[in-house]
DNA sequence: ATGTAACATATTACATGCAATATGTTATCA
DNA sequence: TGATAACATATTGCATGTAATATGTTACAT
C-alpha cells in the first residue's frame, strides 16, 4: 500500500558492491589483486563516492583488505583465516542449531527436508552432484539453522562469515561433499530423535572436518602455485 | 623507526565517533533521541563528511539506528535485544574461553588473577565495590578470554557486542555484581582444576543469569518511566 | 471528520575539488 | 656501492554543491 515499487536501493553503491563482490567470489579478480578506484570509476562511469563506499563495505565483510596509503586489495586467505573462521562457525552455528531446534523443531526439520530434496533427487537418478547444486544446498543447510534461531544478530554474523567461506570455496572436492552430506544427515537424524547434544557434537565435528579438508586443499593449491 | 609519531588517526572522523559514542554510553544523549547532523557539524565546527561517517560506524556497532529518510537515532534496546545479545555472548564467549584455555592455560589464569586484584583488594578493606571499578573488572574478565583465544575475528565480535552491553549497563545492581563475582571465581577455579566442560557450563549459566537480571531491571525501569 | 492537494523541510546519494601525506622512483653525491 | 635528496604519483580525509526523494504540515474541499 504505502511502499512504492521502486527498485533502487542506494542504487549505485549497491550495484557497485554487488558487481565487485561477484567478481571477487567468481575469481575474476584474483587474491591480492589491487582494486584500482580510478579505474573502477571509469569502467562504471560513476564518481568515486559509490565505489569507495562499496569497497569499504567489502572490507567490513572481510573480502577486501585496505592497506593505508597503499590501496585496497582482494583478501588473500591464509591458513590462519581458515582456522579462525571455522572456530567462529562452530561457536555460532551450534548455538543457532540449538536455538532453532528449541524454538520450532518441526519447522526446522521440515525446512531441512525441503532443502535436501534436489540432492536426494540427484541420488535417485544416480547422478553426480553438480558443484553449483552442492554449494547452494550446503549454504542453505547451514543458513536454515541461522534463520530458525530467530536471532537477527546471529543471522548477520552468519551472512558475514558465509561470504568469507565462499572466498576460498575452490578448496572442496567431491569426496568432501559426500562426507559432509553424510554428517548433515546424521545431524538431522539426531535432531529428529531429540538428541540435541549429540547433534551439536556432530555439527562441530563436521565443521572441524571441513576446516581440515579446506586447509589440505589450500596447501596443495599453494604448493602448486609455487612451481 | 619508520613510523612517525603523529597522533592523528583518521582524526576528525574518529574524534567525532569517540565523542558521540561517549555521549551515548554516558547517557548524555538518551535512547531514541535523534542525532541531528547539521547541529553536530555546527557544534564540532566541521563538515558533514566526518560526522556522517562516525554515525555510520556507530550504526554498524548497533549503538545507532539509521531510519531511511528520517535520520539517525540512538538505539533504544528492547527485551529482545537483551536476549539476542546474551545468546551471541554465550556462543562466542564459551568458545573463546575454551580456545584460550587450550592455547595457554597458565597465561589465561595469570591474567585473570591480575585482573581480579583490585576487587580482592577492595574486599580486604571491607569496602563496597565502586561501580566503575566493577565495570572495568567485569569488562576485562570477559575480554581476557576473547584475547586469549588468539582469534582476531572472535575479538572483533567481542568488542562489538561489548559496546551494546554498555548501552544498557544501567540495569545492574550491587547484588548482581556479587553473584557474578561468585560465578567468575567458580569458573576460574574449575579451569584451574582442568574441568573445562564444567567451567564452560558455569560461564553459560552466568551469562544467562546476567541476561535475566538485566531484563528484570530493564522492565522495572520501563514501568517507572511510564508513570 | 476525512481525504487530498500544495507547500516547506530534511535526508540521501552522488559528484567533485583540494590539500596533506605517504610511497616509489630517479638522480646526486660521498 | 650506498646513502640521501628531489621529484612524481597515489591515497586519504575533508569540505561542499546539488538534484532527487521522502516526510511532515497546513490549507482546502467533500
Amino acid at each position: 500500500m504505502s511502499t512504492s515499487e521502486k527498485i533502487q536501493i542506494g542504487s549505485l553503491t549497491t550495484e557497485c558492491y554487488t558487481r565487485i563482490k561477484d567478481d571477487i567470489l567468481n575469481k575474476r579478480i584474483r587474491w591480492g589483486q589491487k582494486l584500482n578506484v580510478p579505474e573502477l570509476t571509469a569502467r562504471f562511469g560513476i564518481s568515486r563516492s559509490p565505489v569507495v563506499k562499496a569497497i569499504e563495505r567489502l572490507s567490513h565483510e572481510g573480502l577486501v583488505q585496505i592497506i593505508p596509503n597503499r590501496g585496497s586489495f582482494v583478501s588473500a586467505p591464509t591458513k590462519r583465516d581458515i582456522v579462525e573462521i571455522a572456530q567462529v562457525r562452530i561457536a555460532f552455528e551450534t548455538m543457532a542449531c540449538e536455538l532453532a531446534f528449541r524454538r520450532d523443531k518441526s519447522a526446522l526439520l521440515a525446512n531441512q527436508q525441503l532443502n535436501e530434496a534436489p540432492i536426494t533427487d540427484c541420488e535417485r537418478k544416480q547422478l553426480r552432484i553438480p558443484e553449483d547444486l552442492w554449494f547452494t544446498y550446503d549454504r542453505d543447510f547451514h543458513r536454515i539453522f541461522a534463520e530458525g534461531a530467530g536471532n537477527s544478530r546471529l543471522l548477520d554474523i552468519y551472512e558475514q562469515v558465509r561470504n568469507q567461506i565462499e572466498l576460498f570455496r575452490v578448496f572442496y572436492g567431491e569426496d568432501d561433499a559426500l562426507r559432509a552430506l553424510e554428517l548433515h544427515r546424521e545431524i538431522l537424524a539426531l535432531l529428529r530423535q531429540d538428541q540435541l547434544g549429540d547433534a551439536l557434537h556432530v555439527l562441530r565435528l563436521h565443521i572441524e572436518e571441513v576446516c581440515e579438508q579446506t586447509i589440505d586443499e589450500f596447501q596443495r593449491a599453494m604448493t602448486e602455485m609455487d612451481q
